[in-house]
DNA sequence: GTACAGATTGAG
DNA sequence: TCAATCTGTACT
């Protein structure tokens, strides 16, 4: 029996929901997976957002609506990253999905390029909205695990404070399949 | 208009 | 170590 997360669950500040989506399901189509790395990007002081300053263009705006609608975008010109909004209309936080565990080979999602392939997201799904679409969704679920943070990964411009920034969380038991950082 | 870096990945 | 190859930004 399914229990899909709504609105409210995505309205929250996003290292809140980063945090709490560890262990929760994503449902795209007839793929499922557990959500088992995330990363927070908090606001417009966020040096490593894309609406740092409160800056807007064509790519982001989609970030300045409530919690719960897709922010998917292109980097390095070929990989999709899947974000969901957060926060309340206005304010453009949200979280980053970096690694899925779908109960298949692991090494096909942990990766947030890779876990878009893997469910065939794409420009399609932008601005979806995750509390209402039928094609996108989160499910709950009360498994519990223990959760480790440590720096973001690849934002090493946004300067030694945002950089260091512990906004990222995993579930520890899938630490060893998640990139560590270097020192 | 040009140049270049980036929330990555897999091959060499 | 490096290239694939699209978007946004900072220039000319």
């Amino acid at each position: 029996m399914m229990n899909r997360l709504g609105r409210d669950f995505f309205c929250r500040p996003s290292i809140q929901v980063s945090k709490d989506i560890l262990g929760k399901f994503i449902a795209v189509g007839e793929n499922r997976g557990m959500v088992v790395e995330t990363e927070a990007y908090i606001g417009p002081q966020d040096k490593a957002s894309h609406a740092f300053g409160g800056k807007v263009t064509e790519r982001n705006r989609v970030e300045y609506l409530e919690g719960g609608f897709v922010y998917i975008y292109l980097v390095y010109g070929m990989y999709w990253q899947l974000n969901i909004t957060t926060d309340g209309k206005g304010y453009p936080g949200c979280f980053l999905i970096r690694a899925l565990d779908c109960g298949g080979d692991i090494k096909k999602t942990n990766g947030p390029g890779k876990l878009c392939r893997h469910l065939g997201l794409d420009n399609s799904f932008y601005g979806e909205d995750v509390a209402e679409s039928g094609r996108i969704w989160f499910e709950d679920s009360r498994n519990r695990y223990s959760i480790a943070s440590s720096p973001r990964i690849g934002i090493d411009y946004a300067g030694p404070y945002w950089s260091r920034r512990k906004l990222r969380f995993y579930i520890k038991d899938y630490e060893k399949y998640l990139p560590m950082p270097t020192s």
